[in-house]
DNA sequence: CGTAGTGTTGAGTCAAGTCAATGGTTGTGG
DNA sequence: CCACAACCATTGACTTGACTCAACACTACG
């Protein structure tokens, strides 16, 4: 696993919903990279700054966040490993949300410029990148609909199939849950709530046996039944090729 | 006015933060397209279905919109004339949500393939594309953030002062405000609340001079202190070269 | 093995929702 | 041009989901 070239991720990434010739995958993995261990709560890009480099989380998430003038912050998306974080910044010259690493994990550091010149001669790529950030709006667009109306037990229950479904689709989570790497806080900041009220409403869905919880990892004793309590539906996330695997 | 080429607004929306040569330009506007009037309430993308025609409203607003199983609607984005509607799904198979009229306008309807493949061939116009979608996203973001963590109050500026800017960006409002285009209800839809309790807040944000309201339009008496009641910054509609006009 | 960050729980408050009635606008067809 | 009908805005009274404040328990890591 560790000894997997670091950016066989973001292509298995890319290839959940486009193929991609031989040539184009090697084109990938010969992008010039450096990797970094980066601390937990490190940011990767920061609100009004230039991005610079584009970044790929290997190991360990991030998160995509912006704070109100209240001090209050709101957490946009959770990036997990193999999806490159910056593509949403890949054409605009100002950064206007940060990301921030959730814990501690490694990063693949690729140049801004390299990327875009792949992107444009390379069509098969280019297309690739452009697909997978109209996938990261669909993502944001579900987003506004969970906050905007849906009541806390099915918010929550909402961006648990979403990360249960993204993290199974890339082959990283477990036979019935996965390892949820945030807190209640992050979690609160997530789905536009307290994280007092995000503690109750875990317990009210555990009581009603649509979670299990262990520390921080998380499964679902029935799929189905928390699909439909969640009104969870994949297709926003435009799962492509390999739709059918990803179920628990 | 209505002399004017109907995609002359695509094309002034793309110009807004890229620069486009002669020859891309009127690559965009020898489009093959047909003209439409659309009644309020239909529909221009139906979630679920492919997306074979790219709509481009010319009067007249569109929504973004999706309905949970409850059967609540959360209103995701306004698109107002010039902004092309399916440049989210040039890449995607099946539309994730619906995109209806607000009210009786009308509409250029372009073939996707023969946008696709412009934005194939010419390099600029793709990119052109890309960076719009990408500013798409960023708002969706913020309505991530204005619905997640903003009072009742400063989400309903927020909106305003957003929709303002953008009409004001395209030359499309008034000196010291606009029309705005949506019932209370819709509004409503948009930020998440409800049409009763839009209503009073209205009535708040004009107690508190921060906007006067005469049938469907809105002006703001002091744009500086809007701006801050909404704790809105332009930066991420990413206005780049006209940065400065858009003002009231 | 202590300390700081999380998680958990209870009690009280408040922002926003619900229900329901009334009043205004607007658009359409006679 | 008027009159109706449908839709929209407004207001009041009451309810509730989520927040706040505060205390205490756990647990992970140096």
């Amino acid at each position: 696993m560790d000894a997997e070239h670091p950016l066989q991720l973001l292509v298995r990434n890319f290839e959940l919903r486009c193929r991609l010739s031989p040539e184009s995958r090697q084109a990938l993995l010969d992008l010039p990279h450096s990797v970094q261990t980066m601390e937990a709560g490190s940011y990767l890009v920061r609100e009004g700054e230039p991005p610079k480099k584009s970044v790929v989380p290997i190991s360990g998430y991030a998160c995509r966040q912006k704070i109100t003038r209240a001090g209050t912050r709101q957490i946009i998306a959770i990036q997990i490993p193999g999806e490159a974080v910056d593509l949403q910044n890949l054409y605009l010259e100002t950064a206007d949300h940060n990301v921030q690493m959730l814990r501690r994990g490694t990063v693949a550091l690729v140049p801004r410029d390299k990327l875009r010149e792949l992107a444009r001669s390379n069509s098969e790529i280019g297309e690739a990148i452009f697909a997978k950030t109209l996938v990261e709006a669909a993502i944001f667009r579900e987003w506004v609909v969970n906050i905007g109306r849906r009541q806390a037990p099915q918010r929550i229950a909402h961006i648990l199939c979403e990360l249960g479904f993204r993290l199974k689709s890339m082959g990283l989570a477990k036979e019935y849950g996965y390892e949820l790497p945030m807190t209640q806080e992050e979690l609160g900041d997530a789905v536009g709530l307290t994280p007092v009220h995000v503690n109750r409403t875990l317990k009210l869905l555990v009581a009603e046996g649509l979670i299990e919880r262990d520390k921080r990892s998380v499964s679902f004793p029935n799929w189905q039944k928390m699909r439909d309590a969640a009104d969870f539906n994949e297709r926003y996330l435009h799962p492509g090729i390999q739709a059918p695997i990803a179920n628990f």
